[in-house]
DNA sequence: CATCTATATTGCTAAATAGAGATATATCAA
DNA sequence: TTGATATATCTCTATTTAGCAATATAGATG
C-alpha cells in the first residue's frame, strides 16, 4: 500500500493545476468522455489525456469502457484525506487570534464543548 | 490582485511536497527559526530556505525579524480557500452511493441542470 | 474489408523544480 | 575590529512537467 504521504503528494499535486481542477469541476456534473473534456479548453487531446492520467494516478478519477469511449468519472474519496489534512489547521484561520485565545481559555475553564 | 485560481495553484503546489507539509506541521506548534526547521530533515539549509520561499509565495508562512534570525510563522488563511474548494466535493464522499443517487434524483426533480 | 471516431502512446521541446555546494550578507559578541 | 552565527543568494545538475504533432490502437459502421 502506498504511504499516505505519497498519496497526498499526488492529490495535492493533481489539484495544483487549473486545468485539472476544471476537469474535476466538470466531472462533478457527471461522467464525461475524453473529447467532452477536451472541448472547453484550448488544449490538445493528448494534453488532456495526460492530465487525466495524473488525476487517475492520484485516484481522483476512474475510467470505464463503453465501445471506443473511456468515460471518466469523479472519484472524490482522496479529497476526504486532503480535507482532513487541511482541517487540522482550521483553528488557525476560522477565528481571530483573540477569539482563539478566548476559546481556548473557555475550554480550559469549562471542559469539552460541541 | 492575483487571480483566485493562480493562488490555488500556488497553495496546492506548496502542499504537494512532503517536506513543506512537515514544515507547516512544525509551525503549528509555534514560530521557528530557519535552522530549527532545517534540523529534522536531511536537507541542506539552502534547500529548506527554498521551500520556505515557496510557502511564502503561497502566503502560507510569513517572516519576522529578530536580530540575525528571520522567524517563520504559519499563516493558515490560504488554507481556508483551499478547504472551501475541496469542500464543494464533500457530497461526493461523505454520503453513501445510495444517498448520492437520491441527492442527484432530487436535483433532477427540482430541475437543476446537469 | 475500408474507414471513421475515440483515445492512447511516442517522441520531442521548453520551462519549472528539488537538490547541492560555495559564497554573500547581516547581526551579534568578544 | 574580528570572528561567529543565521540566513539568503548564486550557480549548477538532474528530474519532472506541460505542451505539441504525429502516429498507433480499438471499436463502430458503411
Amino acid at each position: 500500500m502506498r504511504a499516505a504521504s505519497q498519496q497526498m503528494d499526488l492529490v495535492f499535486g493533481a489539484l495544483a493545476d487549473p486545468t485539472r481542477r476544471a476537469i474535476l469541476a466538470r466531472l462533478a456534473d457527471g461522467e464525461a468522455t475524453v473529447n467532452e473534456l477536451v472541448a472547453p479548453f484550448e488544449l490538445s487531446q493528448p494534453t488532456i489525456s495526460k492530465h487525466l492520467k495524473v488525476l487517475e494516478g492520484a485516484g481522483l478519477v476512474s475510467r470505464g469502457r463503453n465501445a471506443q469511449f473511456r468515460p471518466v468519472r469523479l472519484n472524490a474519496k482522496p479529497l476526504a484525506e486532503a480535507s482532513r489534512w487541511i482541517g487540522d489547521y482550521r483553528r488557525f484561520w476560522d477565528e481571530s487570534l483573540d477569539q482563539l485565545e478566548a476559546y481556548v481559555k473557555d475550554l480550559q475553564a469549562k471542559g469539552e464543548p460541541s
